[in-house]
RNA sequence: GCCCAUGUAGCUCAGUCGGUAGAGCGCUUCCUUGGUAAGGAAGAGGUUCACCAGUUCGAUUCUGGUCAUGGGCUCCA
């Protein structure tokens, strides 16, 4: 007799040693087609298991996170074995579940996307005949036997430590070394599509074997991949490089790769980007300083960068002198903080920059404007004595969630602590990570903690938002510096008339203009919201009579402080009306006759509805309140 | 930096099994003066196909290199 308990605390009893699946079904048919795996004591095995003895357990089903990641490794394994059939030579080496699918990476000729679907037709046929993962456990002995022809797994074999046991796994004719668990049967597999693939070294070293990445992704839903399928075309049609071209705001050219080049129109969203920014850091007791962006070699062995940083930093010899331009904003704030004697009362210093850094990333690396050698940072540095840490930290989170929320963005928050290699006592960490935990405690938002992954010279608050496809990109952070305020001797003079060490911090929210610039126009699929786009209205004559008089409204409008154009090219109305709305222009205001007579406006607006007869002031008041208030996309008539 | 792919007019792309290149859009001019998603016609535009070498009688096409762009190079059987 084997007692079961189950989550709910229930108990069910079986004569004979039932396997997880036998368990399933005594619950219901239904629930037992759902299940993936089961958990024993927090350990995930496979459903198909016997329990020889009393213990409770719980299941994995295709709606858990985890019943995902099984059913995408089993389809690794499927892939393997679709690869296999057609390449008999490929050496398989591991295949691990990753983020947004799994992969696969294998010892084989180079391949490429033509031949994906000649390996998803035998993957359909391993799928269709629901073959079982049987799992055998075997000794090492027996294992480097199995596998003596591929000396990846072999490699692996002889790592394994004595103390695990080895297991095998069989679908069909197909073995592989695997720890599991796997789903029940390779019918689970309901939508699958390979995605991509690409060359990987063997352990992610350069001087090992060179293998043949393939990337997929697989649901227990067809729906659900199709839903994917879908989200991969609709942030295809997003792409901010192809949308930069399209609407004019960006460009990129040879000679100066990973610099951007930002247009006319690319700047009108530039700067109202800025204006906003320094609205609310201004509000926020922020001033704005700026520092060159070039600086002696000097400063940066002061500050440690020449040391820690340097393969990244660009560098010239100027009068036999070595500068470097600055990657960091921050040996130059520190300059500025020097210039005079501190105060407590002068805490906090929260000096603002934006400022220009160059870093030489990877020609590899470089991706539009998501990953540049040259970008502007929304910088700020916070000068302040230990008690102000708490109110710092949880002003600059208030004043990151103020701004996101003006761009319709949610977020999440990540703590990092101490990594291995770092500078500072245990104390100072400590209060530091204290200071951050207590801050973020107050904020009250549910918050990640990573584990040894601060920078070595302080933890961090990263904050991490999330657009409207749902992707999730870093943005801010909030680092506490405990190095730089030391390196370079800041004091401030305290209450007992004494010199003090001001606590200091690094923090950004667009974190680099250029990235959340690329950013936004994917969020908003290249449709601004009207305090941000470039061109806010397009003026229309409908003959050439009416362009002087069009030109005249555009005064008008320009004068209210709206970005405005006259389209007087002599094509016909339905002509220009369609090239506005390709360039994606809120307000698209016709002129004619009947508009001049009555000084009356009539604006279609990018759903494609048109309000005819209205006065200026019906037209100018909504328009205004919407950009004065920066609203996002909302009907604004 | 490394691997794979790509690089043809301002943009999107076709093409040449090696014989010095095309379309659509855009642009210019002319006609059209049109009331809410493409009016018509003509024309210009490539130092000749990213750049540099090599093979060849001849290279945009083949080979090698360079540069740029894209995907990946972190998730461990």
């Amino acid at each position: 007799m084997i007692n079961i308990t189950l989550p709910d605390n229930s108990i069910k009893s079986f004569e004979n040693i039932p396997s997880g699946l036998d368990i399933a079904k005594s619950i219901s048919e239904g629930f037992a087609r759902n299940c993936v795996a089961m958990k024993m004591d927090d350990r995930l095995i496979d459903l198909t298991l016997p329990v020889s003895q009393d213990c409770a357990i719980s299941f994995v089903t295709t709606r858990d996170e985890q019943g995902l990641e099984i059913l995408r490794h089993s389809s690794a394994h499927v892939m393997a074995e679709a690869v296999l059939k057609i390449y008999p030579e490929a050496k398989l080496t591991i295949g691990p579940v990753v983020e947004d699918g799994f992969y696969y990476d294998i010892d084989m000729e180079p391949i490429s996307k033509d031949d994906f679907a000649a390996v998803e037709t035998e993957m359909k046929k391993i799928i269709k005949a629901k073959n079982t993962f049987e799992r055998k456990v075997v000794t090492k002995k027996e294992a480097l036997d199995i596998f003596k022809d591929n000396p990846f797994k072999v490699e692996l074999i002889n790592e394994l430590p004595g103390s695990e046991e080895i297991s095998l796994y069989r679908n069909g004719d197909f073995i592989d070394l695997c720890r599991g668990p796997h789903i029940p049967h390779t019918g689970m597999v309901k939508g699958f599509k390979l995605l991509k693939i690409s060359g990987a070294y063997w352990r992610a070293d350069q001087a090992r074997e060179q293998l043949q990445r393939l990337y997929g992704i697989s649901f227990f839903d067809k729906k659900k991949l199709n839903k994917y399928i879908h989200m991969i075309e609709e942030a295809k049609k997003r792409d901010h490089r192809k949308l930069g071209t399209k609407l004019d705001l960006y460009s990129f050219h040879e000679e100066a790769a990973g610099m951007p080049f930002f247009h006319a129109k690319g700047m009108d969203v530039w700067n109202a980007l800025l204006d906003y920014w320094r609205q609310e850091h201004k509000k926020a007791g922020y001033v704005e300083t700026k520092t060159p962006v070039m600086l002696n070699k000097k400063l940066w062995v002061q500050s440690g960068h020449w040391e820690n940083y340097r393969e990244n930093m660009y560098t010239s010899v100027i009068d036999d002198e070595e500068y470097a331009i600055k990657p960091m904003n921050c040996p130059g704030g520190m300059l500025l903080y020097k210039t005079k004697a501190y105060s407590y009362r002068d805490l906090p210093l929260r000096a603002g920059e934006v400022g220009l850094v160059h870093r030489h990333e990877f020609s590899g690396a470089l991706s539009g404007l998501f990953r540049v050698r040259a970008f502007h940072q929304d910088d700020a540095h916070i000068f302040m004595t230990p008690e102000q840490i708490g109110t710092e930290v949880l002003g600059v989170l208030k004043l990151s969630q103020r701004i996101y929320s003006r761009f319709g963005l949610d977020f999440h928050l990540e703590l990092s602590t101490r990594p291995k290699k770092s500078i500072g006592s245990d104390e100072q960490w400590e209060e530091a990570t204290n200071g951050l935990k207590k801050a973020l405690d107050e904020y009250g938002l549910e918050y990640f903690i990573n584990e040894g992954d601060g920078a070595f010279y302080g933890p961090k608050i990263d904050i991490h938002i999330k657009d409207a496809l749902g992707r999730t990109w870093q943005c801010g952070t909030i680092q506490l510096d405990m190095s730089l305020p030391e390196r370079f001797d800041l004091t401030y003079k305290g209450k007992d008339n004494e010199k003090h060490r001001p606590i200091m911090i690094h923090r950004v929210i667009y974190g680099s203009l250029e990235r959340f610039f690329g950013i936004l126009v994917e969020h908003f699929a290249g449709k601004f919201p009207l305090w941000l786009t470039p061109v806010q209205a397009v003026l229309l004559p409908i003959n050439q009579d009416l362009a002087d008089y069009a030109d005249q409204i555009k005064l008008q409008f320009e004068d209210a402080g709206i970005r405005c154009e006259t389209d007087k090219r002599s094509e016909t109305l339905k002509r220009k009306v369609r090239d506005a709305q390709i360039a994606y222009v809120p307000l698209i205001i016709t002129i004619g006759d009947k508009e001049k007579q009555g000084h009356t406006l009539s604006v279609r607006t990018l759903d494609g509805k048109v309000k005819m007869g209205l006065s200026m002031d019906d037209f100018l008041n909504p328009v205004l309140h919407h950009i004065k208030n920066r609203t996002l996309n909302e009907a604004i008539f």
